[in-house]
RNA sequence: GGGCCCGUGGCUUAGACUGGUUAUAGCGUCCGGCUGAUAACCGGGAGGUCCUGAGUUCAAAUCUCAGCGGGCCCA
């Protein structure tokens, strides 16, 4: 009867849908939710990824984090909800959508039909949602994909609406303008990452012009623009306050400007009036340049901006709010107006220049600016301009009218907040994210769009009065129109409904606008709950907040922000505790994958040839989460081949043992302390990694783990606990020594696969479920270390031996006698033999020699030299380390140990001057003399005996012949059990050899007989360099 | 234009916070060996301006500054 299984040699796909199948049987999904406490939670919001895309690589790598901190955290006893979520709002979708119809711009969207276009888009959004289950399965992403939060629902709208309607009443919801990318040809404003695909190289007009001082004759502002259209439009020119300026005359006029860029803006020529900082000059006032617009309130004077350079132009610039966002920013700052004299369609109204477009003005502006005497100097510049995409038309900043929620005023708390994430690496958090809180500005929150959760504001047809909607039975209550609860909130259904205005009694229509969609995804902490109209007795206790959330670094002004923002505002705290945050995984020549590029790699294919496991372990050992991942297949095969194939073997090779020999390792147990070194080694070599693991876990030191994991299967474990443990496993009597061996192997097989089970989801059930035959792993705990397990001594005296075992084998290659040859002796450092004593046997057999000899003096085969302890000296004797160096070399180095290990003070001579040195201030190294056949490394060494005796010879003969008769059983294809005849003929030294050893070879090889012949044999082997013939016959 | 991250043999990387004189390991490559658990394993060789330059220091892959190159985010 077996009583582990085989593991099966399905190819790996077929083998890890079983396994999926399996789990969707035992309903592993919800049985790990429900068999945990849920007093004990351990939340996690997965951020919901848009459906209308296919799943690509890097989401791999995303959901591998997800996925493997989930698991841990269950197994290690908390309850970890796990519900998926849809963003399903949004440009992109609207986007893909225009594709598809082929419609051009908004004015194609309007006469489509909002109502059809909206439609469209909500089928769009689940076009891909199959793939994405099929990946969520095939990688084994343990999330509720039956029951997601999906943006588009009403409960969730709801929820937004009720955050939008708080934002409102309490006054944090204002109007202003943004400004935005915008193609006057297209009539259409732009997305960011449309304007990242229309950059052009552009020689434009720059411009420095003179803004003449209010009240003061010849005196002048010298101000710097490159977009001299926007002249028209000045409301202030802005200064560096941390920037020092000059006032400086140049013939009969006076000018201001930056003291660093005097020299290149006036020449050599003029004199320094007076210097000061930016910061004095605010509020200096001057006269409007360009006299063609009415400008409501006070304007025209210096405004004070951080971004101010003094790498080009004069250190002052020209600012026009409707035209530049940090212009914008400015403006908002000090209260001045936004002058905008241009039309939607890029030309001017009114001045001169009314019905040209803006930018073919700047010839006949600038030629008025000269006529005028007020240009200073004018300059060709070339420089990236963004164009549209589309039709190529440079694109103009242009203030659109636009909503915004005031975070400025959140700002402090937000950073409060921030400061209590912790954030893995710390660096985003600090830096990445700290940084752009630090320079925060107001949240810009509509959209004017179709496809996103409309913005619940409603304005008075007749007073302008304005209102804000916060629950469907409040829009139901207000309803003009004959509507109930059910009704669909998206446009164009909500654009129908009015209310009536409680100041003046007339109607109030909804404004246009959607919301930006990161407003949805940053809303869903509450959202998908439906919170508060649902769920609010248990919020606090088992919903919120996150204690983990795991993204792209690219999310750092997206959702991360969205997030903090919401919640910041709505519950006064963070949403999330910590958060993991992941780089970018790129093609193996380190560039971003893109479609356009064809560089992509598609994960199905992946999971069909290595399996999910290989390319999870993969993604997380190749390097740290947060350094962008060079995705490369060789690296694929390599993990495949090291690891999975090391850990299979050990298992395979344990439950071929144990399934002949009927042994099961749960029906007996060997006290540790009774168990031979090799194991006590191994178990503290485990120990140790379960510690380390848990340690690194909790900090996301991912990489590590699996690192360290993978360094124990196939060093420690495979390549030399059972390697040298093999005969335990086959010797005949089930002793002590053979349970030892039988349990060690179990116990660390067992934790094991709990261990690198948040890993590699399906190699560990399969393992977990033939060594135990429970259900599931990953409803198990997670193993905690046993400290007492643990001997550091035991762990540094076995490497030690290691590392001999190593150096005595490189020191065979060297006088070339292979390692079956015995040899007499080995000559080992003398003061390791107490350490090393009790594994002389291992290393008399590792080595094949008779005898490991210590050896004290090692003066007949050593030279000694000192050095300075660097560390220690540097300290004390600073600058005159050197000279102790040289010093160190001159005197008698074995003299000198021995007096500094006897305790004595030696005295040496540093530049003239007597110091006096202990032991510790000096390092002793040995190097072995000339003609010994020695092998060292860091001080390490080992000699071997190269003399071989007859009698060593004979007996390598025999081992020689014992090597062959296997190589032969293995290739007759006999069992492991068979009993066989040998026949032999050769040489006499072989004949003697073979009959000396004659028991050692029958034993070895299960021979019952040995025979010498003169017949001649089909098949020879060399000996050693003895030709031999040898036969074999089944019994 | 701004912020952040990265740069170590042909490739993937450790070390960097806390400076210490022989820079880590794997893959690949070449040579040799071993094998009745392993499409394995063991030993060795070749292969490095630690991106460049300057600075701090007795001492820099490591700290500082500047530059170059790559990536991401924002303009």
């Amino acid at each position: 009867m077996k009583r582990f299984n085989e593991l099966s040699n399905e190819p790996i796909k077929d083998r890890e849908h079983a396994i999926s199948e399996y789990w969707k049987e035992i309903d592993l999904l919800h049985k790990s939710v429900e068999t945990r406490d849920p007093k004990k939670p351990y939340i996690f919001y997965e951020g919901p990824p848009t459906a209308n895309g296919k799943p690509g690589i890097h989401h791999v790598m995303a959901r591998t984090l997800k996925d493997l901190t989930c698991r841990y955290k269950t197994m290690q006893g908390y309850q970890v909800k796990r519900k998926a979520g849809w963003d399903t709002h949004g440009l992109p979708v609207e986007i893909e959508v225009e594709k598809k119809l082929n419609l051009k711009n908004k004015q194609d969207i309007e006469a489509y039909g909002i109502e059809a276009f909206n439609e469209q888009c909500r089928e769009s959004v689940f076009q891909y949602e199959k793939q994405w289950r099929d990946m969520t399965e095939r990688m084994a992403f343990l999330i509720d994909m039956d029951d997601p939060y999906i943006t588009l629902e009403n409960d969730y709208i709801e929820s937004v609406w009720w955050i939008l309607d708080k934002f409102y009443k309490e006054g944090l919801i204002y109007e202003g303008h943004k400004i935005l990318p915008y193609c006057a040809r297209c009539g259409t404003g732009l997305a960011s990452h449309e304007v990242a695909l229309g950059y052009e190289e552009i020689k434009t007009e720059t411009v420095m012009v003179k803004f003449k001082l209010k009240d003061k004759e010849n005196e002048y502002f010298l101000a710097w623009t490159t977009t001299p259209w926007t002249l028209i439009s000045n409301v202030c020119v802005t200064v560096n306050p941390d920037v020092t300026y000059i006032r400086a005359k140049k013939e009969d006029e006076i000018f201001y400007v930056a003291e660093s860029l005097a020299k290149e803006v006036l020449g050599e020529e003029y004199e320094i009036l007076e210097t000061m900082n930016g910061s004095d000059m605010e509020y200096m006032e001057y006269e409007q340049l360009l006299p063609f617009i009415e400008v409501p309130g006070k304007a025209f004077y210096v405004t004070l901006g951080d971004y101010v350079t003094t790498e080009d132009g004069t250190g002052i610039v020209h600012s026009a709010p409707a035209f530049g966002e940090d212009d914008y920013n400015t403006g908002l700052k000090y209260k001045l107006p936004v002058v905008n004299p241009v039309s939607e369609q890029g030309t001017f109204m009114g001045t001169p220049w009314e019905g040209m477009f803006v930018m073919d003005a700047d010839k006949d502006i600038i030629q008025w600016l000269r006529d005028k005497d007020v240009l200073y100097r004018k300059e060709k510049m070339l420089h990236n301009y963004p164009h549209c995409w589309r039709c190529k038309t440079p694109l103009l900043y242009y203030a659109k009218p636009s909503w915004y929620i005031e975070m400025t005023k959140l700002k402090d708390q937000l950073i409060k907040n921030n400061n209590e994430i912790n954030w893995f690496p710390e660096f985003v958090g600090e830096k990445r994210f700290g940084n752009w809180l630090e320079n925060l500005n107001d949240w810009a929150i509509s959209r004017s769009r179709y496809w996103g959760t409309p913005f619940p504001i409603w304005r008075c047809d007749d007073c302008g009065h304005i209102d804000s909607i916060g629950s469907r039975k409040e829009l139901v209550d207000r309803a003009i129109e004959d509507i109930n609860e059910e009704i669909e909130l998206h446009r164009p259904y909500v654009d129908n409904v009015h209310l009536t205005c409680p100041d003046c009694g007339g109607v109030m229509t909804r404004e246009k606008d959607v919301i930006d969609v990161w407003f949805d995804s940053g809303a869903m902490p509450f959202a998908q709950h439906h919170y508060p109209f649902e769920n609010k007795e248990n919020f606090f206790e088992e919903l919120y907040p996150a204690d983990f959330i795991c993204e792209g670094i690219d999310q750092t002004r997206g959702w991360f922000y969205s997030l903090l923002a919401i919640s910041t505002f709505v519950t006064g705290t963070s949403s999330f505790k910590n958060v993991l945050v992941n780089d970018l995984v790129l093609d193996k020549e380190g560039k971003k994958m893109s479609k356009t590029k064809g560089n992509t790699v598609d994960p199905f294919a992946l999971f069909d040839r290595y399996g999910a496991d290989v390319l999870r372990w993969y993604v997380i050992h190749v390097s740290p989460p947060w350094t962008p991942t060079k995705f490369d297949e060789e690296g694929l095969k390599e993990v495949e081949s090291k690891f999975f194939r090391s850990i299979r073997n050990v298992y395979n090779f344990f439950s071929m043992y144990a399934n002949t020999d009927d042994i099961d390792p749960r029906e007996f147990h060997v006290d540790y302390n009774d168990r031979p070194e090799i194991d006590r080694w191994i178990l503290s070599k485990f120990n140790i990694l379960l510690k380390s693991t848990q340690e690194n876990m909790d900090i996301f030191e991912l990489t590590r783990v699996v690192r360290d994991i993978q360094e124990f299967v196939i060093e420690d474990l495979s390549n030399w606990y059972i390697r040298r443990s093999r005969r335990r496993f086959w010797s005949t009597e089930l002793d002590d020594d053979k349970k030892a061996v039988y349990s060690t192997t179990y116990e660390i097989l067992v934790d094991l696969c709990k261990i690198i089970a948040p890993f590699v989801p399906f190699i560990a059930e399969e393992l977990y479920r033939n060594l135990t035959g429970k259900e599931s792993v990953h409803i198990d705990y997670y193993p905690d270390p046993n400290l007492e397990l643990i001997d550091y001594e035991l762990v540094e005296k076995m490497d030690l031996v290691r590392e001999l075992v190593a150096l005595g084998r490189a020191s065979r290659e060297n006088v070339k006698i292979k390692v079956r040859q015995p040899i007499a002796e080995v000559v080992i450092d003398g003061k390791y033999k107490e350490k090393i004593s009790d594994l002389v046997a291992l290393i008399k057999e590792e080595l094949n020699v008779k005898e490991v000899v210590f050896e004290d003096d090692l003066t007949q085969f050593m030279n000694y030299s000192l050095k300075p302890n660097f560390k220690v000296v540097g300290s004390i004797l600073g600058s005159k380390v050197k000279s102790f160096a040289k010093a160190l070399q001159q005197i008698d180095a074995r003299k000198t140990v021995e007096a500094l290990e006897n305790g004595e003070t030696v005295e040496v001579d540093l530049d003239g001057e007597k110091t006096e040195i202990t032991s510790d201030y000096v390092l002793t190294s040995i190097s072995s003399k000339e003609g010994f056949n020695v092998v060292m490394e860091n001080n390490l060494f080992v000699i071997l005996d190269t003399q071989l005796t007859e009698e060593l010879l004979n007996e390598g003969y025999a081992r020689e012949f014992v090597s062959k008769v296997q190589q032969m059983r293995k290739a007759n294809g006999y069992e492991i059990l068979d009993n066989i005849t040998i026949k032999y003929n050769g040489s006499e030294k072989i004949k003697k050899a073979v009959l000396e050893y004659k028991d050692f070879i029958k034993s070895e090889t299960l021979a019952t007989e040995i025979i010498f012949t003169d017949e001649k044999m089909s098949e020879t082997q060399d000996l050693n360099g003895e030709e031999t013939g040898i036969e074999l016959s089944k019994n």
